[in-house]
RNA sequence: GGGCGGUUAGCUCAGCGGCUAGAGCAUUCGCUUCACACGCGAGGGGUCGGGGGUUCGAAUCCCUCACUGCCCA
């Protein structure tokens, strides 16, 4: 039975059949087609937001992460591949407090508890979309293990660790200086926020000496915290200010006289040399207001407006202020000038506006400690980052870091556990929900109000999704994990805090090898973003729709999840970035297309094959195995190992280089071709060429199915269909990938047919030169120097006339050149061919000469190098052998081609 | 200011001590050849950012300059 193909690979019509199929199979489950005594391999994914929706990024870091499970799996390994999302505290309350602020409601009118119910439902409803887009990729996560953060085991998990780091002095509640959002309206960690270079103002401000003995200017770029001055600090080696040091200046407006100090932070070669102090709204102040026990006076509140102490200014937002104030003191003469500056401000990562520093009370990790066991991990090569130039950049953030805030002033997320006693005002923290005071007894306990950082449950996941604390089997079985595969952004807010969490918790690292892969870039070379419509919907790609994309409308038809894949893989360079622009994807849908084809080809001709299922490498070599079928057969174990290296060694480039270059060119543009002859003469050629182009398909769908799942599993299907064999009965996916058959390998096989193919290339440069309709059949005259050459060549005799389209072919060692012949020159061979109309002659002259002038010089190289004594003294000696062989290889064509132009020149 | 990348064909990128520096796309020429025009065949195209050094030998290692991107402060 022959099943009928269609002439064109369109993705849309099988895909999410096949990932149906996979899913009702079972396939995607932890320890899937796992083969006896094979180790566990793990990953655990970055877990995208629970408000996210799949955007490029997400789909390169994806990809990568399914190939290699992928190929795990195939190779027999145990693997899971953990799913799940986090519940993102900030972004989630923002997208509900949103919706509640359409309905013309707020979250304080709703309640703490209903609010929390509020965001569970959308969560049920709308939350995760992102887990079925992935789907779309292909991915083959356990999804039956999907894990959220918010659920209960993962929230234990989290009042566990907080409790045991709480218990050993590594977690505390502290009164400290933030990073504080007046929009959002809680506490930051240092690492939600971003420094960006601002256009400023530098202003120059005089404050009087309070016994009228003189002034002293101070210079800011936030005037309107100088009602919060406290202190005006100069340096003690600073001549200038040292008499003035212990008297007090008197603030403008406000009349209060604050001290002239002495500390080091004040730079005398910075501005005047003296700083005025604002400890509660600046970290350096706040530093040199605990050196000198400086009162804290707040003067912004946490909306981000004036407070009581600054005078009539309360009330006013503190840009407003700012405005005002300086129009202010400019009347009254305290204003002395401006410069405009360029400097670094902290600005909330996500609302964007500039961070206010503030001193609050928040909890904190201990970090120096935990960062210690982190940074031993990778220095003993326990956790190795890939490409290794990400260590440094881990060591130094864990070198440096300083505790971590991790409370948050907002309601979604995991609630602090702790409780604080009304009766002996001690602080209770406790796994379960306390009831009573552990100090007092007493029942009269408030919990924090606060939740954590969704990031603290981000650093559990690699445990707190396999059942921590339990020992579960799962736990025992994939714990630590085998890869991670991120984004570089992430270094420090994740990937460094699993190491310190997983060390904390359970002493082992939750993870081996940390894959670093390349940010997605639109084709100018500028991170893809909503806001500047340069992204690229890796679904509209799938599935197809329009792109709009740097201010154009693309119309796309669906290039397919294999093409999105392959494309994304060839571009990932050893973690450089990736530039992309929506056509981009053509290079995976062609390349599919040629997949689909060669299954179609192979289908077209196997109606007659007696096999119900692909090939053994046994039912292969029982085969009457020519030349060819040899040499593609070599040239599949290369194929096979030159993958694997590149997989192992997250080479993802080399691993869809490898499996490109085989497929096209070694099985299509010349196996293929070859055998649609064999094929014609039926019998035992056809059958041997039959087994063997579907062994090797069979072996090469295996192969790419890594990086192409569906179209290599749909056409693996199909061919098994055809041979009358049962489809879907058992899957590619968890079906063995292909390892190096030794006894398919002959290194000789290799150099023979490259021979062979440049033969048959310069015949058909000498059709084309002259020409000639392709389907032109020409008389050739091999030329060889030696009757061995010539036994040799003579063996091929039916692939050099196949493939060179001949009519006929003499093969001889000093074989005449015809009277009216062009000649191409193959190393030693001369290749005649005969010609019966006007022969174009100043192409092949300049042809041949051009090709005279580069062998001479690449002679010229070599002799130049033998001819150095220190070459062939200090080289190694086989180099310096092989360089000699090639140079007299070398001299012998340039002799053929000098001799070759002579003919012309002379004819 | 500090750190880390990048600069190789028109474009996007491999190659990172020794073959005549490669691929894809684009381009030129020829082909609707019975798997594929999302294709086939044959070509053209590069003083490897500039300068200096190490070496028998440098796109590859070192120094320096220039431009460019990211991260940290």
């Amino acid at each position: 039975m022959t099943l009928e193909l269609p002439k064109s690979y369109d993705a849309t019509a099988i895909e999410s059949d096949v990932y149906q199929r996979w899913e009702d199979a079972g396939c995607f489950k932890a320890g899937a087609g796992k083969r006896a005594g094979m180790p566990p391999y793990a990953i655990a994914i970055p877990p995208p937001n629970v408000t996210g929706v799949l955007h490029m990024g997400h789909a390169l870091n994806n990809t990568l992460q399914d190939t290699l499970v992928r190929w795990r799996r195939m190779q027999g390994y145990d693997t899971l591949w953990q799913p799940g999302t986090d519940h993102a505290g900030i972004a989630t309350e923002a997208v509900v407090a949103k919706q509640l602020l359409d309905e013309g409601q707020t979250r304080e009118a709703l309640g703490r508890d209903g609010f929390i119910e509020r965001v569970w439902a959308w969560k049920e409803q709308s939350g995760g979309i992102i887990v079925n887009q992935l789907r779309k990729l292909g991915s083959s996560c356990d999804w039956s293990r999907a894990r959220f953060t918010m659920d209960e085991g993962l929230s234990q998990a989290v009042r566990i660790q907080f409790k045991n780091l709480y218990d050993q002095g590594l977690i505390y509640r502290g009164t400290r200086m933030v990073n504080w959002s007046p929009v959002l309206k809680t506490a930051l960690s240092d690492d939600e926020v971003d420094m960006k270079e601002v256009d400023g103002v530098m202003w120059k401000l005089r404050y009087p000496l309070s016994d009228g003995s003189g002034e002293i200017h101070v210079e800011t770029t936030r005037p309107e915290t100088f009602f919060g001055d406290t202190a005006v600090a100069v340096n003690p080696t600073d001549e200038r200010y040292r008499a003035m040091i212990g008297k007090t200046v008197r603030l403008p407006i406000v009349g209060r006289d604050i001290p002239i100090i002495a500390d080091e932070h004040a730079d005398p070669e910075k501005g005047t040399g003296a700083v005025k102090v604002t400890p509660a709204h600046d970290p350096n102040d706040y530093e040199i207001g605990l050196r000198h026990r400086l009162p804290l006076v707040r003067v912004i509140g946490f909306d981000g407006r004036m407070e009581a102490a600054a005078a009539h200014f309360a009330g006013q937002d503190r840009f407003a202020c700012r405005k005002a104030l300086l129009k202010e003191l400019a009347a009254s003469g305290v204003l002395l000038g401006e410069t405009k500056i360029t400097h670094a401000v902290g600005h909330s990562e996500r609302s964007k506006e500039p961070i206010e520093p503030m001193v609050t009370e928040q909890w904190f990790v201990r970090m120096a400690p935990l960062a210690e066991r982190a940074l031993a991990e990778t220095a003993a090569g326990r956790v190795t980052f890939h490409p290794d130039r990400w260590t440094k950049v881990y060591g130094h953030w864990l070198g440096n870091v300083r505790d971590w805030c991790i409370s948050r002033q907002i309601w979604w997320g995991h609630r602090i556990p702790a409780w604080y006693c009304a009766s002996c005002a001690k602080t209770t923290v406790s796994i379960a929900d306390a009831s009573a005071c552990a100090h007092c007894g007493s029942a009269d306990l408030r919990q924090d109000a606060d939740v954590l950082d969704t990031w603290f449950s981000s650093a559990l996941w690699p445990f707190s999704t396999l059942g921590w604390p339990e020992a579960t089997p799962e736990m025992q079985r994939y714990f630590p994990t085998s890869t991670l595969v991120t984004d570089r952004g992430i270094i420090f807010f994740w990937v460094a805090r699993m190491v310190m969490a997983s060390l904390f918790a359970l002493d082992k690292k939750p993870f081996s090898d940390v894959y670093i892969h390349g940010t997605v870039l639109d084709e100018r070379g500028t991170k893809m973003s909503k806001s500047l419509g340069n992204g690229i919907d890796p679904l509209v790609m799938i599935q197809g729709g329009t792109q709009r994309y740097l201010g154009k409308d693309y119309q796309c038809v669906g290039y397919g999840a294999d093409a999105l894949r392959f494309t994304l893989l060839d571009m990932t360079t050893e973690g450089q970035d990736l530039k992309l622009n929506p056509t981009k994807f053509e290079t995976g849908r062609n390349f599919a297309n040629k997949v689909w084809n060669a299954g179609r080809f192979l289908l077209m001709n196997l109606s007659e094959r007696p096999l119900a299922k692909p090939p053994t490498p046994a039912e292969v070599r029982a085969c009457a195995l020519g030349f060819e079928e040899r040499w593609l057969l070599d040239r599949l174990q290369t194929a096979i190992a030159d993958c694997t290296r590149a997989l192992e060694a997250f080479r993802f480039n080399d691993y869809s280089n490898a499996g490109y270059r085989f497929f096209r060119d070694d099985l299509c543009d010349w196996y293929v071709e070859w055998a649609k002859r064999q094929f014609k003469l039926g019998g035992e050629p056809a059958r041997t060429a039959g087994t063997v182009l579907w062994y090797a398909l069979d072996q090469a769908l295996r192969l790419l199915h890594p990086g192409m799942p569906f179209i290599t599993e749909y056409l693996w299907q199909q061919l098994q269909t055809t041979a009358g064999g049962q489809t879907w009965a058992a899957f590619l996916m968890t079906s063995p990938f292909p390892a190096v058959d030794a006894a398919f390998q002959d290194a000789a096989l290799a150099p023979e047919m490259d021979e062979l193919q440049r033969v048959i290339t310069a015949v058909r440069n000498i059709r084309n030169q002259q020409n000639l309709p392709d389907a032109t059949k020409l008389a050739v005259i091999l030329a060889a120097p030696d009757a061995q050459r010539v036994a040799h060549l003579s063996a091929h005799r039916d692939f050099l006339i196949d493939r060179g389209n001949l009519e006929g072919l003499t093969i001889a060692a000093s074989a005449a050149k015809p009277a009216t012949s062009v000649t191409e020159v193959v190393g030693d061979l001369k290749v005649h061919v005969a010609l019966s109309g006007v022969i174009d002659l100043e192409k092949f002259k300049a042809n041949i000469t051009r090709q005279i002038a580069a062998k001479e010089k690449s002679i010229a190289g070599k002799r130049g190098r033998l001819d150095n004594a220190e070459y062939v003294r200090g080289a190694p000696p086989d180099q310096v052998q092989a360089t000699r062989e090639l140079l007299a290889r070398e001299e012998v064509e340039l002799a053929n081609l000098r001799e070759t132009l002579n003919g012309l020149v002379n004819a």
